[in-house]
DNA sequence: CGAAGCAATGTTATAGTATAACAATCTCGC
DNA sequence: GCGAGATTGTTATACTATAACATTGCTTCG
């Protein structure tokens, strides 16, 4: 999916929650699409002060949060920053894969893996939130 | 295992690897171990600044660096804070169970888990390097 | 013993990440 | 138009982490 059919249906996803994907959110995964892997906060902050002067950490951790609420980016912990999901759409655990030497970011479904975690937790009695799982390794190419 | 046995086993482990618990790691362990949960660096150094005077972040820092290098403490990137690791004799994933609401902590053997997982990886021709998987949602006693 | 070498800690400064709190503006339905 | 709620702006600050260099201390080997 190109970036702008990416950005249509990011745009219909968000109408149909009933929320609005205003210029600046949209100008934000943009941005975020811009990149190749993993996107910190403070990059896209540069990157929208470079397009109109004063803006603050606020204003772009909101866009992210919202645009991760909705399914178009992953925040991952482990990296303090934000990937873009390429299948919003549906519900789904994302297991990323982040390459500890290229810093090359693969997203695979994690459904298989996270029932495997759930199982271990139910035993306990916990109750997982939805969520991204993320391992730190080597890719294919560096190995 | 109560407090001094942990701590003697952690020498022992310590010795074993051919470095030292010295008297600054020492405390900072028994520190982490005063706390139920999920313990955060600067509540460390809040401490060892309350006994000693001037601390700064580095010394802290490098000590929980190291206790978790030795298998004491795990690293929990998604909260941003240190867990005491209760079988550190054994090399072993661990599955943290976080609970949102309380902030209890769990650990189970992740290694079941973690087969899971390396499987989807090892799919695409990623390696993993080891490390700890961290599961949020809420636990037995809050659901 | 004494000095070389290395590990550990101290110290200073700063980089990087994130949010609280309140004000201003915009959008949409009525 | 107007009011309610969502969005964005603004200011300030809290929290997390590391770089870089100085100092101390242990140990080992001649």
């Amino acid at each position: 999916m190109n970036t702008s059919d990416y950005l249509a249906a990011a745009d219909a996803a968000c109408c149909a929650s009933g929320t609005r994907l205003t210029a600046l959110r949209r100008r934000v995964l943009e941005l975020v699409l811009g990149y190749p892997g993993v996107v910190k906060a403070y990059q896209v902050l540069a990157d929208l002060q470079a397009e109109r002067g004063v803006v603050a950490p606020p204003t772009v951790y909101r866009a992210l949060d919202y645009l991760a609420q909705q399914g178009m980016l992953h925040r991952v912990d482990a990296l303090n920053g934000y990937i873009v999901c390429h299948h919003f759409e549906c519900t789904h655990r994302a297991l990323i894969l982040a390459c500890e030497r290229c810093g090359k970011v693969t997203e695979l479904s994690g459904d298989d893996a996270f029932a495997a975690l759930s199982a271990s937790a139910s035993a306990a009695g916990f109750v997982p939130r939805e969520q991204t799982l993320v391992l730190t390794g080597c890719c294919k190419e560096c190995a």
